[in-house]
Order: structure tokens, then sequence, then C-alpha cells
DNA sequence: CTACAAATATCACATTATGAAAAAGAGGCT
DNA sequence: AGCCTCTTTTTCATAATGTGATATTTGTAG
């Protein structure tokens, strides 16, 4: 008896413990791994041990738990969207940076959310923010997952929205669809997006998408700063920057307006 | 009959799809894939149907054939290595580079080889040089990996030596083991090493090791450049920068000298 | 419309993964 | 030391699981 269509047990145990020792920062033990897993700890041990055996984890010979190795941070760095979009981003980036001294983030769709591939700062600007290369989040509450959504098809945004397990991050998270219909028609009528603390209090941001050559949007950068220090004329000022950059990015991908 | 004592076929052949992709910027189909993992289409197909359902692959719509998605990018920037050093290393990297104007790497030991955790490079700069985040080498050929080496336990040196297929990349490559313990006594006597040209013809590159909190070389920092602009003058001018680097990132990380 | 190729689904079979139980290690306490 | 407890590793009989030949569907080109 199979549980569903297309699905080998051993694959999805041993996924499982990848992902799990992949939000152990400092390691499992054999035990600790079978308890998070629900696994027995005699199948856990074969597992983890395959999983050794590819190098993708090891077993740390002081402490005696089990981390991952950098062979994962290895393939996922090979994935062809990485590469394309980072070699035709990244100088824009670091420049728009440097231009307006504030951080730069560069994201790509995956699926119904973000990720976060690369984040430029300009020297010493040290705001805590919670983003990070590799970080995932949603659509709806980020201003670059908020851009990309203004540019699909309706149908492709509702399903998308239907997915997510909508929270209130903030007083100011968009929370009901209506509303996320209204700001994205908002969007598309300005050309930009802006996050208004809606993720994180404190922090606000303005994002646009950039196109392929389909002229599907499948990434966005956004400009992030401390309210204190973005506010309304800030905005209007980096605005033609940020504009200029997602401009030259979806034009080395191929994108004609 | 199991082939290897702690070895699950299902989890061996999903495995080598999961990497046969990575390499594959175009994405495969279906058939391209059981034929480069020498599987039957049908038992591919299963393997590859579980990867797409946890996430890590998708099938193109348009292109009908497989890739990964970010979910292996995402998983590998949580491995907990990655954080701790580049949290610590970035800022220091970024102001080496701005000072000395030339591109500037991190790598982490991981096995017998090193991976390529950052490079901050100042504007412009743009030589083409194959290093990139992500990337594994040997320790043999760069000076990041002859800097770490260096600093191991001679078994553990030879250990890692014996294990690697050892290739000749250019005229300047070491290619026995004595000239290599010359050249690790070399490097331990004035505490950093040198790549000329040992890897890619007209790059040289002077390096530097990370210690951790035990004092094992866990990591190293690059300075490099063309020929052209990385003579003798310049390395003993770079040098005092480079160091006082890596001695920052090591405190950071717990070491005492 | 037909033919061919590629992708997907089905299913009987035995190979393969499973987990109980036993063995081997690693500390900790008297 | 020696004993006890907890954790990790190995073994092995069992049947549940993954396998791949075959069938079906889908897609593409002539």
């Amino acid at each position: 008896m199979r549980s569903s269509p297309g699905s080998v047990q051993s694959i999805d145990r041993v996924l499982e413990i990848l992902e799990t020792l992949s939000t152990a920062p400092l390691g499992m033990s054999l035990s600790d791994l079978a308890a998070a897993t629900n696994l027995h700890v005699s199948t856990t041990h074969r597992l983890v041990n395959v999983l050794t055996e590819h190098g993708y984890a090891l077993k740390d010979s002081s402490s005696g738990k089990y981390r991952l190795t950098l062979r994962t941070f290895e393939i996922g760095s090979r994935v062809s969207s990485v590469w394309n979009l980072l070699s035709a981003a990244k100088p824009h980036l670091d420049e728009l940076a440097a231009e307006c001294q504030e951080a730069v983030h560069l994201v790509e769709r995956d699926g119904m959310g973000i990720v976060y591939l690369y984040k430029a700062e300009p020297f010493q600007q040290l705001v805590r923010m919670s983003s990070h290369v590799g970080l995932r989040n949603p659509m709806y509450c980020t201003g670059v997952g908020k851009s990309i959504l203004s540019l699909l098809p309706q149908d492709e945004a509702e399903e998308i929205w239907n997915n997510e397990e909508i929270q209130t991050f903030t007083p100011n998270t968009i929370t009901t669809f209506p509303d996320m219909i209204r700001e994205m028609e908002r969007i598309r009528a300005r050309g930009y997006a802006i996050d208004d603390e809606e993720h994180e209090v404190g922090v606000r941001c303005i994002a646009a998408a950039i196109r392929n050559w389909a002229g599907n949007p499948v990434a966005a950068v956004s400009i992030s700063a401390p309210v204190s220090r973005m506010d309304e004329a800030t905005m209007q000022r980096l605005l033609p920057s940020l504009l200029r950059t997602v401009d030259e990015i979806s034009r080395m991908l191929g994108h004609r307006a």
C-alpha cells in the first residue's frame, strides 16, 4: 500500500532527516534525530549513514553529533537560476547599494514563495534585518513578493494566496484577499511596491519586479531601511535608481519593453 | 544482498538524480535523466517525482524538462558553518577588498577539499576568474587550500593528499608529496601561502588560514589578482591587511594566540 | 489522421528496506 | 576499579516496499 502516488518511503524519510539537520546549527545526536523524525533509532541510523556516505552529513568526532556538510551548499549554488540571475544582477545591485547607502536585496520567485539570493549592504550599515541569503518568505508580506504577485495572472495570484497560511506579522500586514487585490492594482499603476512595516516593525522598503525574456516576473529587487530613514521624500529620491536597476537586469535576461 | 553496509538503493539513486540535475543548467528530460543515471525510465520517473513532490525539483511546463528549484539553495544556506563564518567574516572581507582593490575570497574546509563561501570584489574589477560561491576545489592547488593544509597534522595532510587525484593544472602545480611537504614548511615559516599560477595561468594570490577556538585551520582568506598586478612588492604591501583580517576573524571564532 | 516517441500509470513479484533485539561503547556513580 | 544506565551500532528474519516490464496516455511531427 503506497501512501500517495509517487512516494518512496525511504526517500521521504531521508529528506525529512536532511531538513531536520539543516535546522540544527549545533548538530543532533542520533537519538535526538530519531525523536524529531519519529523514526526508530535503528532506521534513523541507517538513513543518516547513507547521507554521511554520500558526503551530505558527518558525525562530529568530538561531540558525536550529526550535522550537514557543505555538500548541500555546493549543490544549491549550482541551481541554474541562481547563476543566471546573480551574474546578470550583482554589479547593478552593488552599484545601487553604494548609490543609495541602504541595504539592497535580490529575490527570486520559487513556487509559491520567494528566496533571497543576494544582499548588498553599504559599509557598516548594521541595521538588524531578518533577511539573509537563502531565506524563504511568502509573497504577500514583502515588498519584493508583492511586486511579483501583482504582475502574475489573477488566477495564479489567487492560487498563491489560497495556498498561503496568512499570518499577521504586524498591524500593517495585508490579511484579506480583497485588500491584496487593491494593493496589486496600486502596484501595477505606479510600477513599484512599498512594504510599509508589513513584515517587520520598523522596516520599510520599496521594491520592483524583474522580468525575463517571456515577460514573466521571475525576481525582484528591494531597497530596505528603517522607517526613520525611509520617508516619502527619500522613497521618491531612491525610486529612479531602483527602477533603472530592475530595467537593466530585465534587459540582460532578454526582456524587451 | 546489500551492496555495502549502510546503503539504501532508492536513496543512492535519488541522490544521483539530484546531483545529475544540479549539473544541468537547462534541465533534463526524463529520458535524458534515465540515460545519465543508468536507471529505467520508469524508476527515474518515480524518483524524480518524489523530488518534485518534496519541492526539490520541478517540471518546466514549457520545455517539459526537469530542473532543481531553490530548495537545495535554501537548505544549503542553512548549514551552520556558513552562518557562523559569514556573519563573523563578511564585514572584514568587504573592507579588505575595498582596501586592496582586488578580489577577496573566503573558503571553508569541507572534508578533503575547500568550498568557496564568499567572494568580495571591488567595483568593476571584472577579471575572469573561475572561482564562485559554492565551488569546491582541492587543497593542493589553491592558496587557500595550501594555507589550511600546512597547519594540519602531518598524517591528516598526507591522508588528504593520498585521497586526491592529483592533476597538473598549470606548469606550476605542485604534483609530488615531497614538494608539497617543503611548500607546507615554507608556508608555516612565513605565515601565509602563495598560489603562483598553480591552478589558473595568469592568476596569482596570497592566502592565510583562519583558526577556530580549538586552533584548527577551518577556513582561509585569499587576495587574488592577475600576475600583472600581483608582483612581489604588491604582495608585501597587501600582506599586513590580509594577516590582520584573518586574525580578526579567528578571534571572532574564539581563537586565542 | 496516422505513426512514432516520450512520459506516466499499473501491478505482480522478489528484492529491498525494515525494526526488534542483541551486541558493543560511553560515561557516571559508588 | 566495577557496575549500571544510556546511546550507538550491528545483525537478521520478515514482509512490506520498491522495482521495472508492460500497458496506457500524452505529445509531436509528417
